[in-house]
DNA sequence: TATGAATGAGATTTCATTCAT
DNA sequence: AATGAATGAAATCTCATTCAT
């Protein structure tokens, strides 16, 4: 009832796969804690004790599904980045990845910090990988600009950290917002591009030095 | 033990206030589930019993405890725009007041989204509020720019509205990273500053077109 | 239903020593592993919470219960032993304090050796006491002989420790034949005079030098 | 991994044996509830399901493990008896098999107890035996006293039976007495002499009705 | 002869919540 | 205004046992 398949005597990695499965849409949905095990067992159209043998315990398994969904978004953008290196792809493939993929990006992003020290820590490093990855792309960019520049300035490192940061942190927030419904539908692309436009001028008021300044008026 | 006071016969508002404390620290430290009434009560310094006499839930708690805090930072971030209807200054207020407050903080952007619809609901209903004096702040600032500009279209809805998302996700981003000490003790000031920057050049773009498209190498 | 009292809102140091008793009972009978919380709850006539309110787990209880009846039985062969420094005497105290808690020896005599460390180590230190009155009273009793005796000579540390250990494990045993009805409902008096006909006789020889020896036929 | 052999195709034979060896040392180690079935299939180097086609169940495991060591035990005595009838010989090969198979050992004086009617039945039938041939042996003593004694009266059944019982519970005492480091390295010899010293002059003053009486100080 | 895959039943433990004072 | 005593309901986890090959 509700069970994945109706197939028995599945080998094991399959059926771990269908368990992780199951454990990332429970806890996407409900919660670390408000799902129970006997959900989650139900879900992935088995028994309680099958999922105990082969994962240990409720919290190595939200760790396995942590670990499976963030390895999956890394995966995706990075690929995307070695395509052809440019900001452009990196934010393109992580929306894309988000969109396709909205119970792992919800646990990643709501659930995952939730809860003590070993699953943030994990999406800790995840989000540190994805940060990295911007800042490296941010560099390029602002070669890009440079070359297309009368005179720009070098760029702080502390200046590209928080570029960095707010990028990611933009990315969440409309991966969320083209999530929902609320959106009115905006697709990944439109959420990449928007944010782009966004970067890319700040990116270039920055290099500039025409930035804004707190005592301009705005 | 490790109560607030150790006075008897408080009068019931002060009293509520000192659990609404107690929920806030316990909730934001140990998010909704694992902190137990017994860790509030015990917190608050009174029994448990009163605890239910005064808030007759565990849900009913928590949501005072957002409700208070959700008012709080509206309160800080509508005070600042008031005084000078400026999108630095909304800014600038948020973080003030998120630095200051951490529990609170954590409260509304971690813990509150992970548990379902009541709980959610509150802090969308906030987080909404703060959108909609974004929004504001873009079309004053949007004006600002028109004025000294050539010739300037006029944004859609959606885009504001997906500009105001990107700016308060990236806004919360930047909020989790000051508060870390990983940002070498970066203020609010200076968070506000660099995302005013960020802001301020992709409005600009986009409201002359002359943003960023997919086509254009970046 | 079969609970102890139909009492209610009875004060914590009265229930917990309910909940020992029962404890007791149900781990004498059952064994620790059989016997399940909700039976001892049942006999103790309350919810199981609160058996874990105030006894804290399952482990815990079952030290506790060790450690009463232990403390009992030791309490009950030092008085029997400071009436009159017999070794008469410590014996027949504890057969007859056996014989009246027939569940409470079998918890400590039968129960608590079987599960690991932390119990048998509890029982071991009792045993341990008991073995050390023991000696003592043969002590005592040694040099009573003695003095009606023409020679005698002075017996080793191991002898002593040897008879006291050979003492007791005979008095145990016969503590249970005495408490099954195997025995035809021989009293502890008798049990403990049985006993000390064969201890006292066996002293003699052993410091008369006449006892026996391997090379000798019997 | 820790199993006994590697090797595949083993006569039925030899596999139950090997079952064996691993359930006695597992249940002596463990006690019967720790001891998990999945354990022992593991110490025995085969899988559980192999385990239930030989021996059909946890019970019928622990039967089979306490009648062999029993069987084993009761032999070790008998054929010591049987080589010159003495008491002596009895005690002797009670305490070096003993000595020899310390989980055997265990299993039988421990652990067996512990558990409900089957396997205590299994354990009383194998001490009754004992104590059958204690008893026996006793009334060999006994004419051999007599013999040598000028007037001796005649034991009642009790009497021999109380004897029987205390003898064997101190034998067990001082087994495991021995079988601990605390006695020194006191070997099954000296134990055994110990205990014959005991037994010896406690028959004689009971046969001449010379024992001691609980009037007589002492 | 031998085993990987799977489960029913039941154990301990926790927690929000109420009663009686 | 305030609390010690008490519980219903549900969660995680374990284990003896069987199925299908």
């Amino acid at each position: 009832m509700g069970g994945a398949t109706g197939s028995k005597r599945v080998p094991r990695a399959v059926r771990e796969q269908q368990m992780l499965d199951a454990g990332v849409r429970a806890f996407a949905r409900s919660g670390y804690q408000n799902a129970s095990m006997d959900d989650i067992a139900e879900l992935a159209g088995v028994s309680k004790p099958l999922v105990y043998l082969y994962l240990n315990s409720k919290e190595e398994l939200f760790t396995a599904c942590i670990r499976r969904e963030a390895a999956a978004l890394v995966t995706a953008v990075r690929a995307a980045v070695e395509r052809d290196a440019q900001l452009w792809s990196g934010l393109s493939g992580f929306f894309a990845h988000a969109a396709e993929h909205p119970e792992g990006w919800t646990l990643l992003h709501v659930q995952a910090r939730t809860h003590g020290q070993p699953y943030a820590r994990e999406v800790a490093a995840m989000r540190a990988e994805i940060v990295e990855f911007v800042t490296q792309l941010i560099g390029a960019a602002a070669r890009e600009h440079a070359r297309g520049a009368a005179r720009a300035r070098t760029l702080a490192g502390t200046e590209v950290s928080g570029l960095a940061h707010a990028l990611v942190g933009a990315a969440e927030s409309l991966a969320d917002w083209a999530g929902d419904g609320r959106a009115g539908g905006h697709s990944a692309q439109e959420a990449a591009a928007t944010l782009m436009n966004f970067a890319w001028a700040g990116l270039g008021n920055l290099l500039q030095g025409t930035g804004w300044s707190p005592d301009r008026v705005g």
